[in-house]
DNA sequence: GCGACAG
DNA sequence: ATCTTGTCGC
């Protein structure tokens, strides 16, 4: 697919932390979403030896979420892993595995925060601005925000909160385990951002796209 | 100053 | 995130 360059990525944190304010004011926090045919998951592998890493787009058809089509792009990472500026390590080999998608995908579901992210940038909603597509952050743990516990059972939730800021929701997609921390990433609203991830799961922790992904940049599809 | 901290 | 098999628990 098609994607138009905001920016470079060759810069320090501090500059990166400028360039994040300037960009969270184009990140669009509503929307309606289209017919959804196609929902892309993605998520970046990373070896603890080499410095290198490997971006997955997987395409999945909805709502059968059957695999239509993987992309792959490997490459050295540059930037350090700092927290809250997680995109700009990731996002470049990320940016090239969707390069090669030739199924245009009607949402993303991105490893990762949206909103609920310090300086409302997180890698779902910098990916958002990027394809200009909706993009919903799927994050299994928490970077910033306070919740109030949940219940065990499938399907229970808690709103994030950045003092009195809603940013997320805290959301356990499956009895038993650790919940997931969903936020608007581009172009969708907090509920159709949650409503979609439920429905994309099948009976694991992760949604079926997020998933696969990781299964595919860990070279195991 | 100290602890917390997506992947 | 990565390195990794079996093992424990629902």
């Amino acid at each position: 697919m098609k994607i138009k360059k905001l920016h470079d990525w060759d810069m320090t944190p501090s500059q990166a932390i400028a360039l994040q304010r300037e960009l969270a004011q184009k990140v669009s926090v509503c929307g309606t979403l289209p017919d959804i045919h196609l929902v892309a998951g993605a998520d970046v592998w990373h070896s603890r030896t080499s410095g290198m890493g490997r971006a997955a787009v997987v395409v999945l058809s909805y709502p059968d979420m059957q695999l239509v089509e993987v992309s792959r792009s490997e490459g050295h990472c540059h930037f350090p892993y700092i927290p809250g500026l997680l995109s700009f390590r990731e996002m470049p080999l990320l940016l090239s595995a969707f390069e090669g998608l030739e199924n245009i995908p009607d949402l993303i579901l991105m490893d990762g925060q949206g909103l609920a992210h310090p300086r409302r940038l997180g890698i779902a909603s910098h990916l958002g601005l990027f394809l200009n597509k909706p993009v919903i952050g799927c994050a299994k743990s928490r970077l910033i925000g306070e919740y109030t516990a949940l219940d065990e059972s499938a399907g229970s939730f808690s709103d994030l909160y950045h003092n009195t800021e809603l940013i997320g929701r805290v959301m356990r997609t499956r009895q038993g385990v650790n919940p997931l921390f969903i936020s608007v990433g581009h172009k969708i609203c907090l509920e159709e951002a949650c409503s979609m991830v439920a429905e994309c799961c099948r009976g694991y922790r992760l949604p079926e796209p997020t998933r696969q992904a990781h299964l595919a940049a860990a070279e195991l599809i």
